[in-house]
DNA sequence: AGTATCTGACAGACCATCCTGTCAATATGA
DNA sequence: TCATATTGACAGGATGGTCTGTCAGATACT
């Protein structure tokens, strides 16, 4: 019966409309969640944020959980690829390359408050965890790299223990970014980016210390 | 009309009983999060796992939020009491201290395998959310005491930057077991307590170091 | 034994949200 | 101008969960 022609509309074509209308769910849903919170982020408040009726929530998204990991995206997109471009900057040292991508990641982060409060709230809703987890993943597969590339850790004996150490400096920083944005740690933004790579330095340098003087276990 | 005079039923007085059915519901949450997760753990289905009314549920709770944190409470207390008599019985050593400390919050998570699956699900609501970042809070700030006393980092200059590096280290330990818990990391309990000790000596040290040798803001 | 209390089972009101369908108003292309 | 897409507004059923009230049966005190 209905739309299977598809016409120019405002100028746009159809899956350019349809593509808009998703955009403005997916920001409608930054704006609700960062004001709102997220027990208030209903499909309702959205799409009335949105200036859209429910039913074109379903032509993009199958469900709120969709739109979550949408938002999730739209900003975890962003930060991952300026933290690529920040580490092709940076020179061939560990301490200025996790600085660099600390920094990116921080002012990606914060460049939009709604961001800022999304990232602190998001935690709390089970897909995006999950997408969280894997994206924290990648980050330290990330840091890994460049740990084993800069700090001569190839060896595969220490896979596991590079692994661990890695899952927990970005988990920390994480946690720690977190605190920050909650004002609970009294530091400026560098000064986050600088202990943090200072640590990431300090594991580094442990773990290839425990590599030449450790045979035990 | 009812409930005025308080007489014994069961053998139990009217607060035993109440405090009993108390802890059914607590153990009835655990068992329904575990096995269903946080989206199906509903007040229904946690009354019916406890095999007690709605009715009852409000005599203790006001809304499953509050259950939540008394869930959360029921394990988290033992634990920072393990973590506490763990730390007691260690010698003044950092590394030593760090692993037990680290051995006990494992140990203490991973005997009862609903615990497991609560700590990695339970992230996901917002009260919780707050409640872990509290007790987070307060580990970061026993490590940060064991690192003052046993790396000599007592200048007050030092307070932000050890408390970044602590919240670091506890957050992403949490974040590492939450890995392990899920099978992502190929360590022995051992090996995690102890990679991650290490860290929080590497991290001491380099704290210790950057006091004597940077001047610099 | 008799009375009062306590308990568990159940029913159902209440509410918010999800989701679908209808419809008039509007914009487009011919 | 006319036919047809496209849109937004709205109505309302379906669902799922929350709370509250009633009641018969079980338990304890006297």
């Amino acid at each position: 019966m209905a739309a299977q022609a598809t016409r120019k509309y405002g100028g746009l074509s159809a899956s350019q409309r349809q593509s808009s209308r998703r955009t403005r769910l997916v920001e409608a849903g930054l704006d609700v969640l960062g004001a709102r919170g997220l027990s208030n982020m209903t499909m309702t408040a959205v799409c009335a944020r949105a200036g859209l009726t429910e039913r074109y929530f379903y032509e993009s998204f199958r469900s709120l959980d969709e739109l979550l990991v949408a938002m999730f995206d739209a900003f975890s997109v962003p930060t991952h690829e300026a933290i690529d471009a920040a580490l092709k900057q940076a020179p061939a040292d560990l301490f200025e390359r996790c600085r660099a991508a600390a920094g990116a990641l921080i002012d990606s982060l914060t460049d939009d408050p709604r961001k800022a409060r999304a990232y602190v709230e998001a935690i709390s809703s089970t897909p995006l965890h999950e997408r969280r987890a894997a994206t924290m993943r990648a980050y330290a597969e990330v840091l890994a790299e460049q740990m084993r590339l800069l700090s001569g850790l190839e060896a595969d004996h220490y896979r596991a223990p590079l692994r661990l150490i890695t899952t927990m400096l970005v988990g920390g920083l994480a946690e720690a970014v977190s605190e920050w944005l909650n004002g609970m740690l009294k530091l400026s933004k560098d000064e986050v980016a600088d202990e943090a790579s200072r640590l990431c330095v300090a594991a580094a340098e442990a773990l290839s210390r425990s590599k030449t003087t450790s045979t035990a276990s």
